[in-house]
RNA sequence: AGUUCGAUGGUGUAACGGUAGCACCACAGACUCUGACUCUGUUAGUCUAGGUUCGAAUCCUAGUCGGACUACCA
């Protein structure tokens, strides 16, 4: 149980603070979506890291919705982002907006402008990149950049009165123009956007650039460790700068790396084209690598988070597998979901001589992996419906279903022997045929028989239906956002397989949306949201490992 | 080219100067009323070259390779 595990580098930087006495010891952490698209993966990577390290020293951790873009923010958004982080298993200690600290930030500016650390510029957007120079080559300075305190008081005042246009004027920071790290080269504090925003209306027609809003409102939550991804590292000597300038609570900023997924594309960019170009049927498309879109696809929470440990983070680039997540998956629901029997892709079995009219009832497991999950009843009769798949005419190799004259186990029911099968005119066969052997009743099985397979089935008339969806992966490449030409060209266009009518045991009729279960043999599925009582639609979650399949394969 | 971060089996991650380990994948076998699960075993790794040291994945130097940055996005 306490097994022993190593520390990661946050880990071990929150550690040495804690020892050192830093901030008193406190560690404070925060999560701060921008509200502008769905939380998938990725975020779940930060959430289970902030909350997580919260958690494990005693600290705390907000959710901080980072809403300084009005023109691509939406509370839609921040009502999906807060039920995917309760749902993940996480709860915020405060739940605060940028947006929130605008009056603040307002002030800090001033602030700057009054040190002479400030000025506003009236360069287009155009004049403003030209002058910024080139990674080789340094910048100009702004032919404003010298405007008195006094001046720049009075136009910032005016720009935040609405007395401009859109880009019209900026605020920058007065640093450096020749600095090596562009992002000190008087980077942009505010621009003026007319728009309507979602928290706070009407009220500014100024909003503050990222680098000017997350390290002061991390510092005014007294956010002892704001870790962040990668490429902010390059905005953490801005972040310091600001703090210092201001001489408000030193926050740190801490950097790790991304997590990328094979077969999956992770920008909010790119998800979003998927979900506008009606490549999927939303942001919670079960294809999705949303969090969305996995729970719809029937992936649990535990499962999200057991990945989200087992890969662990790190400083590197990297490309997981997207196996692993199936894996924990897989391992999951391997403990939780019942056992069910289905057939998705059915062939009529006739055991000759059972008697017409007869039935059985056998009881059967729910989950031989939980005692606790308790038992069902099912029907058996003389006509059930098997999977196509499960009988060969002629027996290849190593393959031991039905074939003629071999035997298998009907799970739960009774060993059959096949005895043959029908055809149609066209040669397609419409039925199997076989005989049962009365003494190898599951449960009571006195016919001393070991036979090498076991099939699923569904009684025939006492079957009910289902509309099955099959979900393979979204691309047919590792790395889609890398491959040449565009990332949609190689969508998989069979990651969604719809089979409209499967036989399902009858126990199943009753199953609600949400219900995850294990089609014996099939894979897990779980009941889709668009599932009626008249009308079940089941999601495949995930396939089951299939050796067989694989010795086909290798032929 | 500048700045900056990084480099451990196919993938992800440990080892903090002292036996390169774990998980996924792959392969082989055992078990099996799911060709599932479980169990056992196997293959396979320290970017390169120097140096320091009794001893280097770890420290130093040089190089190589890869990523990020040059939005009025975050």
């Amino acid at each position: 149980m306490s097994e022993e595990r190593s520390l990661n580098f946050l880990e071990e930087i929150i550690e040495n603070d804690i020892a050192d006495g830093k901030n008193g010891g406190r560690v404070h952490t925060r999560f701060p979506p921008e509200p502008n698209g769905y939380l998938h993966i990725g975020h779940a990577t930060s959430i289970c890291l902030n909350f997580g390290l919260a958690k494990k020293y005693n600290g705390k951790c907000n959710l901080r919705f980072d809403d300084t873009n009005p023109v691509t923010e939406d509370t839609e958004y921040v009502d999906s982002i807060r039920n995917d982080i309760e749902w993940l298993g996480f709860t915020w200690d405060n739940e605060f907006y940028a947006s929130d600290y605008f009056d603040q930030m307002y002030g800090f500016a001033l602030t700057l402008i009054e040190k002479g650390l400030a000025y506003v510029d009236d360069s287009t957007a155009e004049e403003i990149a030209a002058m910024k120079g080139s990674t080789i080559a340094p910048g100009t300075d702004s032919p404003y950049r010298n405007r008195s305190i006094e001046e720049n008081l009075q136009l910032f005042g005016e720009m935040r009165d609405g007395k401009y246009r859109d880009g019209e004027k900026t605020l920058r920071a007065k640093i450096d123009m020749a600095h090596p790290n562009l992002l000190l080269r008087d980077p942009l504090m505010y621009r003026i956007k007319h728009e309507h925003h979602h928290r706070t209306g009407d009220k500014w027609c100024i909003y503050p650039m990222y680098d000017f809003a997350h390290g002061q409102s991390d510092s005014i939550e007294e956010i002892t460790h704001s870790i962040c991804t990668l490429e902010f590292i390059h905005h953490r000597p801005l972040y310091n700068w600001f703090i210092e300038q201001l001489g408000i609570f030193p926050s740190h900023q801490y950097e790790f790396a991304r997590r990328n997924l094979t077969y999956t594309v992770m920008s909010k960019r790119k998800l979003l084209q998927l979900v506008n170009e009606k490549h999927v049927s939303g942001w919670d498309d079960p294809r999705m690598p949303t969090v969305s879109g996995m729970r719809r696809r029937g992936y649990t929470a535990e499962a999200i988070r057991q990945f989200c440990d087992t890969i662990g983070i790190a400083k590197r680039e990297n490309i997981v597998d997207i196996g692993m997540l199936e894996f924990c998956v897989r391992e999951h629901l391997n403990k939780i979901a019942n056992r069910v029997m289905a057939v998705l892709d059915p062939v009529k079995l006739v055991i000759t001589n059972y008697p017409e009219g007869q039935e059985d009832i056998f009881i059967a497991d729910n989950n031989p992996e939980d005692a606790s999950a308790g038992t069902r009843e099912i029907p058996f009769s003389r006509e059930v419906w098997i999977e196509r798949e499960d009988f060969m005419e002629v027996a290849a190799k190593k393959y031991f279903r039905l074939a003629p004259g071999n035997k298998v186990r009907l799970k739960n029911a009774y060993i059959v022997e096949c005895t043959g099968c029908a055809k149609d005119d066209a040669g397609n066969i419409t039925e199997v045929h076989c005989i049962y052997l009365p003494e190898s009743k599951s449960g009571s099985d006195t016919s001393g028989l070991t036979v090498k397979g076991t099939i699923h089935w569904v009684s025939i008339p006492h079957a009910k239906t289902a509309e099955v969806r099959m979900y393979d992966r979204l691309f047919k490449v590792e790395d889609p956002a890398n491959e040449e030409g565009d990332f949609k060209d190689h969508i998989n266009p069979d990651s969604m397989h719809i089979l409209p009518e499967v036989y399902i045991e009858p126990a199943l009729a009753a199953a609600q949306p949400g219900d995850r279960v294990q089609f014996m043999r099939k894979g897990y599925f779980c009941v889709d949201t668009d599932s009626t009582p008249e009308h079940l639609v089941f999601n495949r979650t995930a396939t089951l490992k299939d050796a067989w399949a694989k010795e086909v394969k290798r032929g």
